[in-house]
DNA sequence: TGGGTTCAGGACGAAACGGTCCAGCTAGGC
DNA sequence: GCCTAGCTGGACCGTTTCGTCCTGAACCCA
């Protein structure tokens, strides 16, 4: 978010600067370890070493482990829409949609495939094992795909899509291919796949274009 | 598999009867268990009291839960190929690949999307944590894409597909279509957008159809 | 039928893990 | 500068969980 803090802290009375930086610190380091890990193989000591904290303020900042991965779903969402929403908020063309894809495939090819989408890992593991964690990834998931099919609904304003395009319907297969190409460059270790899935939906959206710039 | 077991045991001198029936029952029970909690919150002792065994024959199958594990992605590869040769090595023709789209939608949508692939949901939680498990969820998307890919190739052979349709391609884009259907059903507790995401791949297929029959 | 091998059951141990507690320190309002 | 409320460090506890071990039953072959 951009005029909010990502880590906002519970409604509590006082609340000191020490204690926000504790909190971001301890939701940094769950955020990098789970990222790597997966949530349930990272223990609540791995994060207070990460973090150069102590157990009690693990527990001062959030009630459970629980609490602790819900925080976190809410951290990455607000970092996820907030990288996006730089990338996505002024697309008006189709080459705009190519920056987009080249930018996500750049970023997945330094670790080679490796980790993933840090929502996509955390939706498959949380969806039956927390319904408030799947819900608010849900929503997350739905915000994203709204990102880019307002730019869609912008490029069929301006008549470069035609009127038979449906924003929505292209943005989940956007999305789809996206993290589904995260799921098997992380399984192969290999970028490729990430960018052939991301080519085929750029395809498709391509065929809804007016003048087909092929 | 329809001339092997599926579960092959590991090379003993005599093994019987009895001894293969729980071996299979405790995979059996691991796959039914670790596709809903997942692999890492589900315990050793869920699957003993799941598959009516006790601790002693765990460890008299498998070396410990790693190996297990291993043996369950194994298991779980078998399963899914069996499942996919069926309703992919007669491939030839765009129908077909519709009611191959309509047979995983329908499955999916018994349990509004939950749970999601059982391939696609162990990739992401063990390939940054066993390597050996990692190499082998990529070896068996592999073969599953190589089962799309023989049809697509049957069918540009048989001049329903133009000469520029790239097989290998276009069975990557549906794997990732499929496989991140499967991640936003299973977020979103709905088929939808799973319906959406390999429509769009069909619809990429269908593209590169001879006669389009649009 | 007898002897050795494999399988079954479950008690047990050790370590990891989530979570509690408390004593001392720090910060910010008055 | 004092005082209260919040913050920090880390020892500690109970449970869970992986893994071991030992006893007895079932099985196979001669």
């Amino acid at each position: 978010m951009s005029d909010e803090q990502v880590a906002a802290p519970t409604n509590r009375r006082r609340i000191s600067q020490r204690g926000i930086a504790t909190r971001e610190r301890i939701l940094e380091a769950a955020n990098r370890l789970m990222l790597v890990r997966g949530v349930n193989a990272t223990t609540l000591d791995d994060i207070r070493e990460a973090s150069q904290t102590s157990k009690s303020q693990l527990y001062h900042h959030f009630a459970d482990k629980q609490e602790l991965v819900r925080a976190l779903v809410t951290y990455r969402g607000a970092l996820v829409l907030q990288r996006e929403r730089a990338g996505l908020e002024r697309l008006r063309s189709f080459s705009g949609l190519v920056r987009w894809r080249n930018a996500l495939v750049q970023a997945n090819s330094l670790n080679n495939g490796r980790y993933g989408c840090g929502l996509g890992s955390m939706a498959l593991e949380l969806s039956d094992q927390d319904e408030q964690a799947r819900s608010s990834l849900s929503e997350t998931f739905a915000a994203w795909e709204r990102l880019i099919s307002d730019g869609l609904h912008r490029m069929r304003d301006s008549g470069l899509l035609r009127r038979d395009a449906d924003p929505e319907k292209l943005a989940t297969g956007l999305m789809a291919a996206l993290q589904g190409g995260y799921l098997l460059a992380n399984a192969a270790h290999d970028v490729a796949p990430m960018e052939v899935a991301l080519d085929m939906a750029l395809e498709h959206v391509k065929s809804f274009l007016v003048q087909p710039s092929r």
